[in-house]
DNA sequence: GTATTTTTTGTAGCATTACTACATAAACAG
DNA sequence: CTGTTTATGTAGTAATGCTACAAAAAATAC
C-alpha cells in the first residue's frame, strides 16, 4: 500500500485539517464530521459516529488509521486529549458572581487554552530567522511600549545571560536615540502586538539605517514587518469581554523564552563553563541564604 | 445508597488525590494503580486494570462511579484529557541538536503544564484575601526586582484601568522611600520568588510600619510571609536545566491577571461606565489608524 | 467505448469489551 | 453468636470495535 505517511503527531485535531487533502473521499465526510463537533464524538460509538457522518464503520477505522491512530479508541483518547487544550470558549467569559476558585480556573485556562492556540499558529521558519539573526548579533536592544514593553525589559534580563550584552530602552526618546546609535552586527528587537504603533515603526525604520538587523514580534501580518528583516507573528484570539487579560503578553514572553533557550544552545559550545560557573554561583548563594535561615 | 458526593470536576487526577480517604479499601487499590501510572492505564483495558490492581473488574467500574464517572470509557476520557496537561516530566529536556519546531513545542508544552500545576496547588482563599484587601486600596504599589520586577511593572499598567492609582518603583532606593511614604488605606505589593531577598523583606516591613496593607506574592512558603496581610503562594516545580524558562514570572502574571480582574468585577459597579467609555476610546483610535493605513 | 485492473466503500461475522444481576464473603451491631 | 449491612467477586449479557471478504466505483489499457 502506498498511502501517504501518517503523522501521529500531539493534536489531532490540527492533524485532521492538515491531511485532510489526502483523505479519501468518505474519509473526508468523517474528518468533516468531526471538526464539525468533537466534543459530541466524544461520547459518541463508533456506530453513532458513521451514522452522523453518513458512511459505514470500517471507514471510520480506515480514517482513524489515516490520520495515524491505533483504531477508533485511541483516537478517541487523542481527540479527548487535543480538546483538554482546545476548548476555549466555553465558559471563560468572566461573570461577577463568580467565586474566587471559579476565576482562577477560568482565566488560567483560558490561558492555557490560547497558549496552546498560539503555538499552533507560531511560523518555526520565522523563529528560525529570528535565532539565526540573534545568534550572531553582537549586542541587542529591545524595544516596546506598554504591555511589550514589559516583554522587552523581561528579554533584557534574559539575555544576557547567554552571553550577549543587551538593552532595553523604555521611553520613546530613549529609543529613538538608542536605535540611531546602533551599528551593524547589533540587533533590534521591535515588539509591538499591534504592529501599528507610529514610534515602534520609526525605531524599526530608524535601526535598520543605522545598519543593524531588525526583528519584529508582533500580533498580526501587520504594516510593521516591513521595516524588518525577520517577523515573528503571534496570533492571539481576542476575546471581547474588557476583563480577560490580554494573553498577547504572555505568549510574547514564551517566544522570548524559546528565543533566548536557542540562542543559548547555539553559544553552548562558546560559553558553556560561563554558565555552569554562575550557576553553581547562584546556587551557593542560595544555600547560604538557606543555612543562615537554619541558624 | 447513602454514599458522599460525587465531585465530577474536570481533572480526574486531582478528584482521584482528593477523594482518596472516601474510597472503599478495593476501590482505593485502583486510585493507587492508577495513580501510580496513569498513562499506562490509558493504553490498558478494564480487565488489565482490574489484573493491575489485584480487584475484580466490576470493582473498577464502581470505583469509576465513586470518582463521578460515567463508566470505564468516561473514566479514561477524563484521564487523557487530564493527561494532555500534566505530562511535564516527558521530554522537557532541552537538547542542542533539537530542531526549533521541537523547541517550540518543548516550551510551550512545558510552561503550559507547569501553569496547570501551579493553578492545582493556587489556594483560592489566600487568592479572595488578597482581592479583599486590594479592593479597598486607595493607592496601591508594586515592589519587585529582577524577573519579579518585571511583574511588578506590568501590574502597575493594569490596575490604574479598574481605578486604582498604581506605582512600582524599580530600585531599591527608590522602593524603601515609596514605601515609607505609604499610608494607611494604600496597599504594597511585593513579588519575590524566593522570598528570601533582603531588600524586599525591608519593604515589607516599611511598608507595614508606615500603615500599608501589605500582600506578598511568592514562590514558597518563605519567611517574607512573616511581614504581610495576606500571602499568595505560587508553587512551581523547578526544573534543573540552566536553559529551562523561568515559569515563576508567567505564572506570577497569571495571578495579577486574576486579581486585577477580580478587583475589577468588584468595582464595576462603581467604575463600569467608565470602562466601557475608554474601551470605545481605544476601539477609535486603532480603526483611526487602520483607515490612515488604507488610505 | 469496452475490458481489466486498481482503488475505494460497504456487508457480515467475530472476538473483546464494558457492564449488570446475582451470590458470596467480610464487617458490624445487638 | 446471630442477624443485618456493607463490600467484593463470579458468571453471564449486550454492545462495541475490529477484520475478512465482497461489491461498487474509478482509473487504466487496449
Amino acid at each position: 500500500m502506498t498511502r501517504f505517511n501518517p503523522p501521529a503527531a500531539e493534536n489531532v485535531i490540527e492533524v485532521i485539517r492538515q491531511s485532510l487533502d489526502d483523505l479519501r473521499k468518505s474519509e473526508r465526510k468523517v474528518a468533516e464530521t468531526v471538526l464539525d463537533n468533537p466534543q459530541h464524538i466524544l461520547g459518541a460509538t463508533l456506530a453513532e459516529t458513521a451514522t452522523l457522518a453518513l458512511v459505514s464503520e470500517p471507514t471510520v477505522i480506515r480514517f482513524c488509521a489515516a490520520i495515524g491512530c491505533e483504531g477508533f479508541q485511541d483516537f478517541k483518547l487523542r481527540l479527548a486529549r487535543s480538546l483538554a487544550l482546545g476548548t476555549l470558549p466555553t465558559g471563560s467569559q468572566l461573570e461577577s458572581e463568580d467565586t474566587t476558585s471559579e476565576l482562577i480556573g477560568k482565566i488560567f485556562g483560558y490561558t492555557i487554552s490560547s497558549l496552546d492556540w498560539v503555538r499552533n499558529r507560531l511560523d518555526s521558519r520565522q523563529v528560525s530567522q529570528a535565532i539565526q539573526i540573534l545568534s550572531n548579533a553582537q549586542s541587542i536592544e529591545f524595544f516596546g511600549l506598554g504591555a511589550s514593553g514589559v516583554v522587552a525589559i523581561d528579554a533584557q534580563q534574559k539575555f544576557p545571560l547567554f552571553g550577549v550584552p543587551c538593552g532595553a530602552p523604555t521611553d520613546t526618546h530613549q529609543q529613538i536615540m538608542t536605535a540611531a546609535m546602533m551599528k551593524p552586527g547589533d540587533v533590534a528587537v521591535v515588539i509591538s502586538n499591534t504592529g501599528l504603533t507610529l514610534a515602534m515603526i520609526e525605531v524599526a525604520q530608524t535601526a535598520r539605517e543605522s545598519g543593524a538587523k531588525v526583528i519584529a514580534i508582533t500580533g498580526s501580518r501587520s504594516p510593521i514587518l516591513a521595516e524588518c528583516d525577520a517577523g515573528i507573528i503571534i496570533e492571539t484570539l481576542e476575546n471581547t469581554n474588557i476583563y480577560t487579560p490580554a494573553i498577547s503578553r504572555i505568549a510574547a514572553l514564551v517566544v522570548i523564552d524559546i528565543l533566548s533557550a536557542a540562542v543559548g544552545l547555539r553559544r553552548d559550545a562558546e560559553h558553556g563553563e560561563k554558565f555552569a560557573n554562575m550557576k553553581r554561583l547562584l546556587l551557593g548563594q542560595r544555600r547560604r541564604l538557606q543555612n543562615t535561615k537554619k541558624m
